[in-house]
DNA sequence: GGCTCGACTTGATCCAGGTCAATCAGGCAG
DNA sequence: CTGCCTGATTGACCTGGATCAAGTCGAGCC
């Protein structure tokens, strides 16, 4: 696909939202021409995180969201004896930091898998926009609603009873998510480790490990450390659906 | 606690928010008192569910945010194959309905655990309301950003592995919720069926019976159907704690 | 009262996935 | 190159909770 932008195109990129390939997929979306260069004021220069870089800890004070322009983050929290619990990976147009809004501080943490590229949104600035344009609002409304969506995901694939198909699950949506951004779904580059898949799903790592190994068996993956590709994504489909007959999830018995 | 307001109130509390108990933990916080009267006049004329009534369903087009106002909720999904998955359940002042902000559809349901009284907040009226009072802007956000760290909660006590971690983590926080409404936070009336608890927790009605047993037995509980004493809230706390030595839950190692 | 029905509890059994342990493969410093 | 370290895989085993199967309890209803 697209490599990376060449040297003379970052420094116009760094700003400008409208030049950006993301910006349907971003905050963007649904904003006319004058108000995002508005916007595009709102935004200040970009982010550069090593892989492990944080983007802000637990406790940090709220001052700004952060759209993943490259690259990929985890999110998790941690209880007071360090355990961790990841709540979610995210790939380039994501938004992150909205845990902060209600208390003025993060109760979460935002760390980089990669190398990765952020934009800053001082939430100060943000505000001021906001204001000014009445469609920023809704589209932000929508933004943290998609947020509220992707956790109930999250939960729905926790809950599910086979690890098989909680693994198939996230993996099919990995791969969505890859085609959304234009890229090839089946080739996918896992930015995390099995530990962080294990802790996302609710697993072990050894739990993890062995279903890669099955589903390569079973012909449905081509597993390479960190480079899996989807050889029958027909089997992968399947398999996130079978064995719906998970205890406790009959139909609604108020 | 305070008993059904009298019918002499009730009218009176028919659309005003400056006069209701919740005003605090709802969406009214931080709003002055003009303000306020704006807010009022968004909110249109209680709706009242009986036991199992649906507030939304999946699919049902979005116009309307909804506040608990008595009463209890319960949201969830249903996959195709009518399997359930419950994703919260709502006490007065929780606000309802985020989910739909994001493609203008409801993509959960909201159904009503006992009879129930609820605010209805069209979303045209509250964003007109929004761009004459930033304030409430803010506070929606505030709101919904709540919501965002409930979800990450509940994340956290499905990656649990001991189930008897899970369930005791899911009584003490409705213990504190009903402390924050000013009730007696050791006397649960659950009015949810052991089955939407289980649910809930991604585990079976059995396991979540055996477990209330078991916490009867050990004298942290005295159960009697809905009713749920808490008798030890210090040995309560301490089983949430407990076996925090869970799997792949370690120290974030990147 | 006696009947039914649904929510809940309890017991017996089984197995998916957690635990423990050994091994392997890369990456990197020296 | 060797040694070390971390991430990943694989095997052997064992247990917590799912499954299956009987009850029990209370509410509603005739």
């Amino acid at each position: 696909m697209a490599d990376e932008s060449t040297v003379l195109d970052l420094s116009q990129l760094r700003r400008s939202c409208s030049s950006c390939a993301l910006s349907d997929l971003c905050l963007p979306a649904g904003i006319g021409g004058d108000d995002l260069e508005k916007l595009d004021m709102a935004i200040r220069d970009k982010r550069m995180l090593d892989r492990g870089g944080a983007l802000y800890r637990d406790g940090d004070p709220f001052h700004a969201l952060y759209v993943v322009r490259s690259g990929s983050l985890k999110t998790f929290v941690q209880d007071d004896t360090g355990a961790m619990q990841i709540l979610g990976f995210h790939l380039p147009g994501d938004i992150v930091g909205f845990d902060a809004l209600a208390t003025d501080r993060h109760v979460s943490q935002a760390e980089a898998l990669e190398r990765s590229s952020i934009c800053e949104l001082p939430y100060d600035r943000l505000q001021q926009v906001t204001s000014e344009v009445p469609a920023l609002h809704r589209q932000l409304m929508r933004v943290v609603s998609r947020e509220v969506v992707e956790e109930h995901r999250h939960t729905v694939v926790m809950g599910r009873q086979q690890a098989q198909e909680q693994l198939a699950i996230f993996l099919k949506s990995l791969s969505d998510r890859y085609q959304r951004l234009q890229r090839d779904g089946s080739m996918l580059t896992l930015s995390m480790s099995r530990y962080d898949i294990a802790n996302y799903l609710g697993l072990v790592v050894e739990t993890v490990s062995r279903l890669f190994s099955r589903l390569e068996e079973m012909g449905v993956l081509e597993v390479n450390r960190k480079a899996v590709t989807i050889r029958r994504p027909d089997l992968l489909a399947e398999l996130c659906r079978s064995s719906s007959t998970s205890p406790s999830r009959q139909r609604d018995n108020g």
